[in-house]
DNA sequence: ATACGCACCTGATTGC
DNA sequence: TGCAATCAGGTGCGTA
């Protein structure tokens, strides 16, 4: 689940317990993830994100970059024995850094050096409104599909989209190419906006996000509609839908997102 | 270029 | 109770 609230937050945790520590262990427990070992006296020099991955900088050259995909975790465990659905023990002189993963779609990649990103701006750094404007005048796909796409948009997942949209006023189906650069102007604002308080919550905690030390996110609480299928829109009361978007589900209000005047009025069609 | 379905996995929840 | 279908934070592939 985690999105870049979430990955942001674990960045910042990770920075206070595992920056400067020397690798002491490394023990991969899913065979998917062979070839993220042998990284024994390495030290850690640096703790960034791309996007929605953390990447790990070692000192004299070499990084790990981590997706967590759906329901990666890392947990900083201090004791004995290790959780259920651990797949990579990462070990330093006072704790050990686990991966945690249950559907065992994460990834991690060793390499010399951080990727040249395909990625796009990110909205909590980024998100100058003009250039999305014009990134976007390229793009017939739906607005949501555009914000989630990561080569364009670093770091907007599913739950943000719906928020950020929703706050927003605009249709998830809109066609990205129909939107003003004043539109865009308030998407960078609330993103930014969003995106800021999930990580002061530390992040969304839906089923089994916790942050490093194993605590859920707060930003749960906030949620306007994600999740809310058939609750009141706490904007307007409408209740709030869901329907599939290029295979998501997307929970919107049909009454504040319905964009009167636009392209969308009165035809939620699909 | 872009859209869609499906694949990758496991577990929780819902419906019959 | 039992079991099948559906759903879930994300990405990447092959196919129209
Ligand atoms: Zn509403």
């Amino acid at each position: 689940m985690p999105e870049l609230p979430e990955i942001e937050t674990v960045c910042r945790q990770l920075r206070d317990v595992i920056l400067g520590a020397e690798i002491t262990r490394t023990r991969v427990l899913d065979p998917k993830l062979r070839g993220s070992g042998g990284l024994t006296g390495r030290k850690v020099e640096g703790i960034t994100r791309q996007g929605k991955a953390v990447a790990l900088v070692l000192e004299g050259g070499g990084v790990i970059i981590v997706h967590l995909r759906m329901t990666g975790r890392f947990l900083w465990h201090e004791g004995k024995g290790i959780p259920p659905h651990t797949r990579l023990v990462i070990s330093f002189s006072r704790g050990r850094l686990l991966l945690i993963d249950p559907r065992r779609f994460a990834t991690v990649t060793v390499s010399k050096n951080l990727p040249t990103a395909p990625l796009g701006s990110d909205l909590l750094n980024d998100g100058d409104p003009s250039q999305l404007w014009l990134l976007a005048q390229k793009s017939k796909a739906a607005i949501k599909a555009f914000l989630m796409d990561q080569r364009r948009i670093a770091g907007i997942g599913n739950i943000y989209a719906c928020e950020i949209l929703h706050r927003a006023e605009i249709n998830p189906w809109r066609k990205s190419n129909t939107l003003s650069r004043d539109a865009w102007i308030t998407i960078a604002a609330v993103a930014k906006e969003i995106l800021k308080q999930a990580i002061t919550c530390r992040g969304t905690s839906v089923s089994d996000w916790r942050d490093l030390f194993g605590t859920a996110g707060e930003n749960q609480r906030y949620l306007m509609v994600y999740g809310r299928e058939g609750e009141a829109c706490y904007r307007c009361g409408e209740r709030v839908e869901r329907r599939k978007l290029s295979g998501r589900g997307t929970y919107y209000c049909p009454a504040c997102q319905n964009e009167k005047g636009g392209p969308n009025h009165g035809t939620m069609e699909l």
